[in-house]
DNA sequence: TGTACATCAGTGAACGCGCGTTCACTGATGTAC
DNA sequence: TGTACATCAGTGAACGCGCGTTCACTGATGTAC
């Protein structure tokens, strides 16, 4: 059965280059957390790591190429941290899943704030993401979402929507018909519209919250202020 | 009469030196426009002036406060922009004035993405805005908006809101309470509460847009769908 | 109106620093026969 | 099982670069008498 080649258990080498790159990572986003993604230097990771600076080059093609693992590596686990939280929610109770999304970004984010920076925060200056390798792990909580509203959908949960005399443009609703299509949805334009906005929605009440936006003293009750921006935007979703 | 001393006319010297600063805030935001905040440097600055690097210190302490001069000018130009475009709209129609805001931030941030980047994207490591000078400028949008979501209430003209059994938990209450004091508004907390979602989910979208959340090819009618974005918030808003 | 002095803008050299990346190299670890 | 070779990890020096900031200085511009 060699056709399968990845299979074989890996060497001690394999297993010890594995650890390494592993630490790596865990070093740069060390460093990210602290002087920001713009600042990450391939220098300083190796002196954390105890090596020579030109041994990191055996590991990492360049410094992109480390910045391109550290948003793997963190779109992977908020994507984790989302599915977990979704998971333990009843499959029935979509508002219930919409919120528990919610909450597992916004937990998410202000335990790594300098993750979610590199995220949605502002672009890395002179940085390109690989669409090819990063496409998937970046796409994964809004494919999640998106998945809630339209098993609400589909499951005839989802009420009567606010604004429902709001209508769609033509041009809009082309390229709802594209997502609709690509993602195999079966919700109407309003509707896919409307979970745009929540998504939008979403990650700008916890942007704000993680870059400080709201000042100093503004809002001490912001684990309140987060549920109720959760509670509004699932009645605009209309679950 | 000079007790106001602030009164006498410029002397040439005064007015070169206000130009030699206005200079070296323009060739900032270009150089923050190219290769973004954390890259921002008083050298290139002093290059692109013509001028030996030294010579810029006659004028800006450090480059912390060149940051500072370019997020107070960044503020108040958005500030502008907005002010203008709402001054533009009917007094009595706050659904256009609000649409008007949403429009004139959205323009701003979509002209000048490396200013809007400054002043609502991640964070610049290692530097803390002095509150003191740019509290005032940095709040002016939402002090607009504010205004227009109270001027509608204490019009009449605020629409029955979504979800209206959405209760506000005491501690949040209370935040929006100082608030209402400190701010002079008549609106109930409810309707405060909304427009706090109105202003994130507004920066929600336009962040999406301008630091390329939306992907490259999945949005090609972005002007409707902020459009429609806006048609959403303003029913939540109850405008 | 003319002179003496103070103020200011800009110079050029220097400080100490960190960065990304390349390259020839040494040793250790693995592999093929 | 033992030997010859290939692979790989890590070294250390070097390249050329840009940065923030300080400091003593030269000249030009303004001000007071």
């Amino acid at each position: 059965m060699p056709p399968t080649a990845e299979a074989k258990p890996p060497t001690p080498r394999e297993r010890a280059r594995a650890q390494t790159i592993a630490d790596i990572v865990r070093l740069g986003r060390e460093h990210l957390a602290v002087h920001g993604a713009a600042a990450l230097s391939l220098r300083a990771v190796a002196r954390d790591l105890g090596v020579v600076s030109s041994a990191v080059y055996r590991y990492v093609e360049n410094r992109d190429e480390l910045l391109t693992l550290l948003l793997i590596d963190a779109y992977n686990e908020l994507g984790d941290e989302v599915d977990g939280a979704v998971d333990a929610v009843d499959g029935q109770d979509f508002a219930g899943q919409f919120r528990a999304l919610g909450n597992a970004v916004r937990n998410w984010a202000l335990r790594e704030p300098a993750s979610y920076a590199l995220l949605f925060g502002s672009p890395v200056p002179g940085y390109q993401a690989p669409g090819e390798r990063t496409t998937g792990p970046g796409t994964r909580v809004i494919v999640r979402l998106v998945g809630i509203f339209d098993g609400a959908y589909r499951a005839g949960a989802m009420d009567a929507e606010v604004g429902p005399d709001v209508v769609i443009p033509p041009k809009l609703a082309g390229d709802l018909a594209s997502i609709r299509a690509e993602m195999g949805l079966a919700a109407p334009d309003a509707s896919l519209a409307r979970g745009v906005l929540v998504w939008t929605s979403l990650f700008g009440a916890v942007s704000f919250e993680v870059f400080g936006q709201y000042g100093a003293d503004t809002f001490a009750a912001r684990e309140e202020l987060f549920g109720h921006q959760l509670s509004v935007l699932q009645k605009v979703a209309g679950l």
